[in-house]
DNA sequence: CACTTAAGATTACATGTGTAATCTTAAGTT
DNA sequence: AACTTAAGATTACACATGTAATCTTAAGTG
């Protein structure tokens, strides 16, 4: 292979223009703008910015629309997380995901939700490996 | 206050030179550069820029030795992974740790070990919160 | 059709980051 | 004491990133 790799960095910035594009898709850059602006202030410069830089990083694409564009992402929002939740368990606790959770429960981060999620996950992890 | 927040980002590659120092420390230069370079190929000086760089960030210090300073962290390692684990939970999975362990059961990412530590990590949650 | 918009493309610009090389200077060596 | 090291300090430099402003140009308007 040509190591490509790591070439898809995705920056902070580009991926809250990249998850308003997960939440509704495909959108207008104005549309997204919109969107972002109902929480961040960004100007809608930066938002284009980032759009444009989503696409040459293959992350997005558009089709043309008379003037302007409709965008949509390449990517599906779980294989982004999965990659990053990868990337971080392993640079943080070799790899393994329970001392993360460790952390939050030493925290009091962990709801009584979280709690009862990671039961019903383990139920069927246990059912699917036995 | 004086909006001092954020200024201590850890890079990756400063990171991992943190790292060696949450490892052993007070270190010499050399004895991280050492260790450092049974994994990476790092350049001395690169090394000697990245410790420069991390107590300017006050993230490390050193006590002056002689010619030579021996470094250690300021930071505990588990503050610094609670933080990051927060961080990418809230970006991603809305700050639920669940759906973050969901994705590694449904990637196979999960081993029973993983599972076994879970199991116990709820255990004592449960008998903490009842 | 001439004129004005407004969309995306291009350019900008101060940091930050990865990766070192060069500079200063105190410490060790003859 | 003069000389050589070697440690950290300073400087370097290309590319990334946050945050826009300016440039081009096709589309809508009178």
């Amino acid at each position: 292979m040509t190591t490509d790799a790591k070439q898809t960095d995705i920056t902070k910035t580009e991926f809250e223009v990249l998850d308003a594009l997960w939440e509704q898709s495909p959108a207008s850059a104005n549309d997204i703008i919109q969107r972002l602006n109902q929480n961040k202030a960004w100007h809608e410069k930066t938002v284009k910015t980032l759009l444009s830089r989503l696409v040459k990083k293959q992350v997005i694409d558009f089709d043309k629309q008379q003037r302007s564009y409709l965008y949509f992402p390449l990517v599906e929002r779980s294989t982004y997380t999965q990659k990053e939740s990868n990337s971080l368990v392993s640079r943080l606790f070799g790899g393994k995901v329970a001392p993360l959770v460790a952390g939050f429960a030493n925290s009091d981060s962990l709801s009584k939700e979280d709690v009862d999620e990671l039961k019903s996950l383990i139920k069927k992890w246990e059912q699917d490996n036995d």
